[in-house]
RNA sequence: CGGGGAUUGGCUCAGAGGUAGAGCACUCGGUUCGGGACCGAGAAGUCACCGGUUCGAAUCCGGUAUCCCCGACCA
């Protein structure tokens, strides 16, 4: 392609309103335009890249047996309704209705196509396993769509989904996916892990996501180098730092005015893990009162899986339930159920008195309260590992995707059963598999870029070379780009050819920001030579061939660059 | 949904009661040509919107909308 003739609007300077380091230079590149808040244009350098992706996709899909289908965007509330989401699902669902005023919705994942599709079209157990895939759009109504692409309103997405006899079957189609999913990110040049996940609303027991670690992330997941151990903060276990305990005999401590665990541990010069942080509850039963040490944070997810929905206790109902105001409640003496962090077992601790204006110090879990342990808080870096005590790491990253076991949640309400050996009839085990092309072009900027520019992995870059004529005024210049731009095409090799008549500085400024891995370089003064260089976009080197020579060392990288995979030349 | 910030030419921003500015980009002419050149000339904005205060509002006061950030939420 001609850079005159493509739509590649690089901008000089940083657009005011892109703070995360891929939407800035997607914008500055010229990839993508924003029309509102989570929608975005994908210009032609920009599609490009998702094209490369989802050729990956497709090949890896295709590999394990999936079969590529396409489901409509937009749905009728029934099936919706058949499986209770219509009812679970708040605004985050965009709804409407047609002109004979019947509920639409605009699908969010298609669990409920699928089955829907299944319950009429498999029979029989000699029907299974299925694997069914699209790469198609979704439309979520997102309370805040951030980070440019990374959280967007409307987004491609490969879905995928299994349909399986057993069990068994399950664990063989989302083991498949593991794989296949291992191979796609691999491929896209990304450093990622695969974590374990909570599977939330998609209901189900195994779920895990696969990480690609960046500041720019936006969820936390722990790690494990010991073992291997490595799951979303959402549900990551932990065991906290050990603290020695003190022989304190219980007393009452005068803190005047110190309520928060920070001001007592300032006060009393003693480390807030030498503290129980006390929380109160409300959930939809009863007040309940939660523990954890206090350098610890608790955690709402963990607490709402053994309570459920709850809520913190405002100040006044804090007054009303425990008797004490805020700040200096404690665990001792009250009637209502406590739920403390295990790492409270062992200890003695300091914690609020129950009286204004003072805490108790030398409470012996056990025996100055009892509460039900269990493992509320968050995991921080430090702490150990749950499995096999090594230190765990902490870190921030993007899920580019997600596979999660979903058993009958969906094949039962919508009737998908088959017919087993025996004749009976049985639910279909579905599993759903997701990945977000959009995701995996940030995460790879993200984890490859420099102060110039988009370093891209060669597998998804949106060309494989950019061709660089630095006068194309001069004809013998033209000449041998247009030599060189034909030989690489034949080959097949993706080129680029900025020939605008433009300064050779600005010609290399959009090439750097653009990201194309190999740049050409074509200058009178090393022609004069009969050279032309070859630049690395990563490492910045270059080297110096003759112009004949260009196309069989660029085919020569590329191949390199197939490395793993079984690629022939005919 | 809670908190914070922003909104002035295509872009990045300045201007703080007296009627609109710069740099870049764009158009034309000239000079230049291996890391976002230079000189000259031009085109381009009902200062987000609605209302109020004032002789006079981009500027002060209400309100609304949109965008961004933090948090809550997140198949």
């Amino acid at each position: 392609m001609r850079f005159s003739k493509m739509l590649i609007p690089t901008l000089k300077e940083t657009p005011a309103d892109a703070e995360a380091v891929s939407h800035i230079l997607m914008l500055r590149a010229g990839y993508v335009r924003q029309l509102t808040a989570g929608l975005y244009i994908y210009l032609p350098l920009g599609l490009r890249v998702i094209e490369k992706i989802s050729k990956i996709l497709r090949e890896e899909m295709n590999a394990i047996g999936a079969q590529e289908i396409t489901m409509p965007v937009l749905h009728p509330s029934e099936v919706w309704q058949q499986t209770g989401r219509w009812y679970e699902i708040g605004e985050e669902m965009f709804r409407l209705k047609d002109r004979g005023s019947r509920d639409m919705c605009l699908g969010m994942t298609h669990e409920e196509i699928i089955a829907w599709l299944a319950a009429r079209e498999i029979r029989s157990y000699r029907e299974l396993p299925q694997i069914w895939y699209q790469i198609q759009i979704k439309l979520r109504d997102e309370a805040r769509p951030k980070s440019g692409v990374i959280r967007t309103r409307e987004f491609l997405m490969k879905d995928s989904y299994s349909l399986d006899a057993d069990e068994k079957g399950l664990e063989r189609s989302y083991q498949l996916h593991a794989e296949a999913y291992h191979k796609i990110f691999s491929r896209c040049g990304l450093k990622f892990y695969m974590v374990e996940s909570d599977p939330g609303m998609m209901g189900g027991a195994t779920a895990h996501e696969f990480m690609a670690p960046s500041p720019a992330g936006e969820d936390e997941f722990t790690m494990c180098d010991g073992c291997g151990y490595a799951a979303n903060i959402e549900l990551a276990l932990s065991i906290p730092k050990e603290v020695e305990a003190k022989n304190w005999i219980l007393e009452e401590v005068y803190t005047p005015e110190k309520r928060t665990v920070q001001e007592v541990s300032d006060f009393l010069q003693l480390d807030p893990e030498y503290f129980i942080k006390s929380i109160l509850l409300i959930s939809d039963k009863d007040p309940v009162l939660a523990l954890v040490r206090g350098d610890q944070e608790l955690h709402e997810k963990k607490l709402n899986r053994i309570i459920g929905k709850h809520r913190q206790a405002h100040k006044e109902e804090v007054k009303e339930i425990l008797g004490v105001e805020a700040g200096f409640i404690g665990p001792m003496g009250h009637r209502l159920k406590i739920i403390a962090d295990a790492c409270l077992k062992e200890g003695v601790y300091v914690s609020g008195a129950n009286k204004p204006h003072y805490h108790a110090k030398g409470i012996r879990p056990g025996k100055e309260f009892t509460a039900e342990w269990n493992d509320i808080h968050v995991v921080k870096e430090g702490d150990s590992c749950p499995k096999c005590n090594a230190p765990l790491r902490v870190e921030r990253a993007i899920e580019v995707g997600n596979i999660f076991m979903l058993g009958t949640k969906y094949s039962i309400p919508m009737r998908a059963f088959y017919l087993d050996k025996n004749g009976q009839e049985r639910p279909i085990i579905m599993g759903s598999y997701g990945i977000g092309p959009a995701r995996i072009a940030a995460a790879a900027i993200e984890q490859n870029n420099d102060r110039d520019g988009i370093i891209w992995p060669k597998s998804i870059a949106p060309f494989d070379v950019e061709l660089l004529p630095l006068n194309i005024r001069d004809s013998k210049t033209v000449e041998i780009a247009e030599k060189i731009y034909k030989g690489l095409t034949e080959e097949g090799i993706e080129v680029l050819m900025d020939d605008r008549d433009e300064r050779a500085g600005v010609k290399f400024k959009d090439a750097d920001l653009i990201g194309i891995p190999t740049q050409i370089i074509i200058g009178e003064k090393n022609l004069k030579e009969g050279l032309i260089e070859i630049k690395d976009r990563k490492t910045k080197e270059a080297v110096k061939v003759g112009f004949r020579e260009v196309v069989e060392k660029i085919l020569q990288s590329q191949i390199q660059a197939e490395t793993g995979r079984a690629y022939l030349k005919s």
